[in-house]
DNA sequence: CTCACAACTTGCGTGTCACGCACATAGTGC
DNA sequence: GCACTATGTGCGTGACACGCAAGTTGTGAG
């Protein structure tokens, strides 16, 4: 997972990646949700240093490059939930598990509103946000010993975890809006969770 | 809402969506998951009885028009529930508006199955069902008399149930399932709805 | 009933894009 | 050091989205 535990070859990949998708967003943010079709691929190309073709062997479209940090981040929420105490009750461990992997750095709000806020991005945004349902689904699972093949549970609770975390967003962005995102991710999520105030032991 | 209630303009305009959303969804389902690419702009015009360039007149690309019955069926998420009478239980009022809207005629495992197993369609997908979100969130504000500016409730509930729908009908397509999808989706609504079993007023 | 206006459809032209293919280059393991 | 494989790149090919400017059809006022 560190970039040390990885080869040459794939540490310069997970470069070029970071850096096209990177590109892509700074150049999007630069022209504005209404001004996108001005996004040519072949300025995200040059800015990342790369040939076209070669954005292209790793997004095959501009919407997924620009969205590539948000899908990453979802990539990584299975292994925050795992990462929290076994004793933990569900809820407070999915709580924990998200407020840390998302305001490890604030998000950039620049960027948030850029993929949430674009018409034309939304169906990509969406998609990011849903890369997180299927490891958190299964850490979920894991957790709490049932089987996902038959219990709707994980899944369900998954979908709607990611779908708190994306109204969160949705939520935090608006403007004349001054919490931090902690808070409003931590209201999102009591909507959805089982999850107790700070005190009580109350499982599932 | 009625077609009786549109001029003739209207009815032409609906007419000829409805019938390039069908004859795309149909195109699909022809070719599957894998041979998306082979579904030519042209295919679905011609299917339709129109010319390529109106097909682009009310979709801007092939996962619009495939996916619209969905997304037209999101749409009407919000009025199911208003249409629900207003002293039942919110848990309740949304499982039952639920069910009836996605069970009236039992879904068309084909389309559902093209349009949420094709990777291509992922993106447009997740769009057609978000598309609920919006108005069930103001339903369920209404509902509960709460301000959707201040509160979250509404806008992660609504993303709950959408999240729910999305996992019950993923449930219901894998193989082996002979489930009802009635009962596939009061199984996974029950899992972030305050809701009674189905008979008797039993809490939870 | 007629006529002017608005909405809709259509053909054409343009710029962009995704991707297959073939070749050059760099990393890897023996 | 040497094959071998993965990756970067240039080029060519279809396909597509969309602006524009007719042509066509529905709508409402006089």
């Amino acid at each position: 997972m560190n970039d040390e535990a990885m080869d040459l070859r794939a540490r310069n990949s997970q470069a070029t990646r970071e850096a096209i998708g990177h590109a892509a967003l700074r150049l999007a943010i630069e022209q504005g949700p209404n001004g996108l079709a001005l996004v040519r691929v072949h300025d995200i190309a040059t800015a990342a240093g790369v040939s076209p073709r070669t954005y292209n062997n790793y997004f095959s479209s501009r919407a997924e490059a620009i969205c590539a940090f948000q899908a990453d981040q979802s990539r990584r929420v299975g292994q925050a939930l795992r990462s929290r105490p076994a004793d933990e009750p569900l809820g407070r461990a999915v709580v924990a598990a998200v407020i840390e992997l998302y305001t490890d750095p604030e998000p950039d709000k620049a960027g948030l509103r850029m993929i949430m806020s674009t018409p034309e991005l939304e169906g990509e945004a969406l998609r990011a946000f849903t890369m997180a349902e299927g490891p958190l689904a299964e850490a979920i699972a894991a957790r709490t010993g049932t089987d996902p093949g038959r219990d709707l549970f994980p899944a369900v609770t998954a979908a709607a975890v990611a779908g708190a975390i994306r109204v969160a967003g949705r939520h935090w962005l608006e403007p004349g809006n001054t919490e931090s995102f902690a808070t409003t991710l931590r209201r999102a999520l009591s909507c959805v969770l089982p999850v107790a105030p700070p005190e009580g032991p109350l499982g599932r």
